[in-house]
DNA sequence: TTGAAAGCGGTACCAG
DNA sequence: CTGGTACCGCTTTCAA
């Protein structure tokens, strides 16, 4: 019934030509129909081919066109893991406003393997991409600016352009763009809400020491000892990985060890989950006996019982954000032509407290207000 | 300092041409030498162009090369909600296993719209991708077979291939693989569970009444129920969306309606994540007031007070085999020539249980066990 | 308005 | 072994 030749062994693909030909007009026609040009086609001729290209469900190969010029932009996000919850909804955000654009999004995971990001990169500039978009936090150690610099050129070398979402920002003239949220800001509103609750002794499990989200969160929650005059005490600090089990770990450590704090100051919404198990395992009630915060504002935070007092960042919203800065970077690159000015662009989205059901007073303190919520554009 | 030439307003890419001219040789040698072709070339020339490719930081054009015939596989992943965990998890197993095989993956979203999802089958179809896998439960109404029927054929008709995961199998002779996995029998050992501890009076939160997966667990539950010997009580069943809100509402009415039960049968652990919250605010105590059941073992269940028992999906592995299933499918067409007989294949993977700690024993009745773990193949 | 033909960047066949 | 070149499918001048 189709006319569609057979080549040797797979299905041939209906082509451009067998359209043209079976509506007796030229490629170029169909082209012309078909690819949105403004040019003048005859309605005949285009509803000719409009009807041959349904007989035949007919679609543009894509690769082609790319060829050609005209593709599809698309977005590659890169992402440590999926399952985890920040991370998806950051993807949601750029996944959802690509399509918003017409854009189209390739995902790839790296599961914290250099070696594999690397490798991503590279496949993503053969794709000739628009973006490459990396996503949470980074460890500070091995040259992480050399590395991401060398990225963002080889990337800007091929006319695509790298952008770090919940990273550092890059230093020096390069041309990346970053999207980040008030994270030291947010530990400090958290730590502040506990301290102003009367907390004094506070176990802190920020996170792994060498993660630049954990550091953040460490030194914000510092900074706000520092402002109510509380020493800070490092046996009560506890670093490891953003999960459960070191949640669990790090808690049931302290029960032995430095049993007298009344609050802990989860870095994670995850690993609060993991110490509020360790509290209960221990017969201990939250919050009437402990306290607990949490990071992030997963939705994992309310299913908690109880609710879980953390800091809501706006991760979805960094997802588009992200996109929309680089599409829009895309659109008025070409308009210029060259660019003018400088290339780095650093977005930061605010953060702020959300109060639940995890905090409860310890002593009566003058009760401090510190939510923040910014949103600063810096350009450089 | 580079040679790239610039074209007007854009970089111009660094060609094969490029690489070819600066390396003293051919295309057809710089082309050999990274098409990993096993065609003989000297080391000298080799080397040379390595030399060359390095210095400029060159990468194939994989649209060129997929037009050339050559080009990565890519598999597509369409998914209603990139946040639920239980499809980001399949996601997790189709990304990795492509991966590990070298193919890209490409991810949409359909927010539940019929409309956009046919968009995306049809874009998927534009990027010539090897397999459109569809994620989740579906609706029942609007024909949905014929919806699919349609899909598999197009995709069918330029090369690809429709895989569907954790949805019903398509009648007829549709070219499209399945992969699902026991929902019914899950359901069935899951209420099972309940009732050998001796509930009698269940409230039954399915999920939603026209989706597949829902209908299958309230199927397994009848059944269940059935086999015990006790009466379903439609007036203990409550549909709705899959949900935190569903579950805390459905609970919240009932104890006003029929509150006499004495566990809740939960479509999901998200559900029962809100029926448990719904049943803390009335003061009720789990398990000891109301025991509760879940169903897809997601992180969420080992995270709840307390841990929630449910029924164990293998959703990560249900990615894994579908990759699998395409890859293999696919290298075999191209050995086989032509499809010598049926099309459609449909993988089943086992259900089982997750004893927990949110049941708790009604009364004295015969212990049952009802774990099921079975991998079925049916060819047709 | 329409059609013919020149690329876009690679791959692979065919001569040397 | 190496080089020349005919496609792959589509877009876009350039003429007619």
């Amino acid at each position: 019934m189709s006319q569609r030749k057979t080549t040797g062994d797979a299905v041939a693909r209906v082509t451009i030509r067998d359209v043209a030909e079976r509506a007796g007009v030229s490629v170029a026609s169909v082209s012309r129909v078909l690819s949105g040009s403004n040019y003048p086609v005859s309605d005949t001729v285009r509803s000719r081919v409009m009807q041959v290209v349904r007989d035949l469900d007919y679609v543009t190969n894509a690769h082609a066109r790319s060829l050609a010029g005209m593709g599809t932009p698309t977005v590659a996000i890169l992402i440590n893991n999926v399952t985890a919850a920040a991370f998806a909804h950051i993807a949601k955000g750029v996944e959802g406003a690509a399509t918003l654009r017409g854009w189209l999004s390739l995902v790839g995971t790296t599961g914290d393997d250099p070696e594999r990001e690397l490798a991503l990169v590279d496949l993503m500039r053969q794709q000739g991409v628009a973006a490459v978009v990396l996503l949470g936090g980074a460890y500070d150690h091995d040259g992480y600016q050399l590395r991401m610099a060398r990225f963002a050129r080889s990337l800007d070398a091929v006319g695509s352009h790298l952008v770090l979402v919940g990273r550092p920002p890059l230093q020096g003239d390069v041309p990346a763009t970053t999207v980040d949220y008030d994270n030291e800001s947010g530990a400090y509103a958290m730590a502040g809400h506990l301290l102003s609750a009367g907390h004094r002794r506070i176990l802190t499990l920020p996170g792994p020491a060498e993660l630049s989200t954990a550091q953040g969160r460490l030194n914000g929650a510092r900074r706000a000892f520092e402002a109510y005059g509380v020493p800070f005490d490092r046996g009560l600090l506890r670093q490891g990985p953003y999960d459960e089990a070191y949640g669990y770990a790090a808690v049931d450590a302290a029960l032995h060890e430095t049993p007298d704090f009344t609050a802990v100051l989860a870095g994670s919404d995850i690993v609060a989950a993991g110490a509020m198990q360790a509290l209960r395992a221990a017969g201990l009630r939250v919050p009437e006996d402990v306290s607990i915060t949490g990071y992030d504002d997963i939705p994992l935070a309310s299913q908690l019982t109880p609710q879980l007092t953390t800091v809501h960042v706006p991760y979805e919203e960094m997802g588009r954000v992200a996109l929309h800065a680089v599409a829009d970077r895309r659109k008025s690159a070409g308009a210029e032509a060259r660019r003018t000015g400088p290339n780095a662009e650093h977005l930061v989205l605010g953060t702020h407290v959300v109060v639940r059901n995890s905090v409860r007073s310890s002593k009566r303190y003058p009760r401090v207000t510190a939510s923040v919520r910014t949103a600063t554009k810096v350009s450089r």
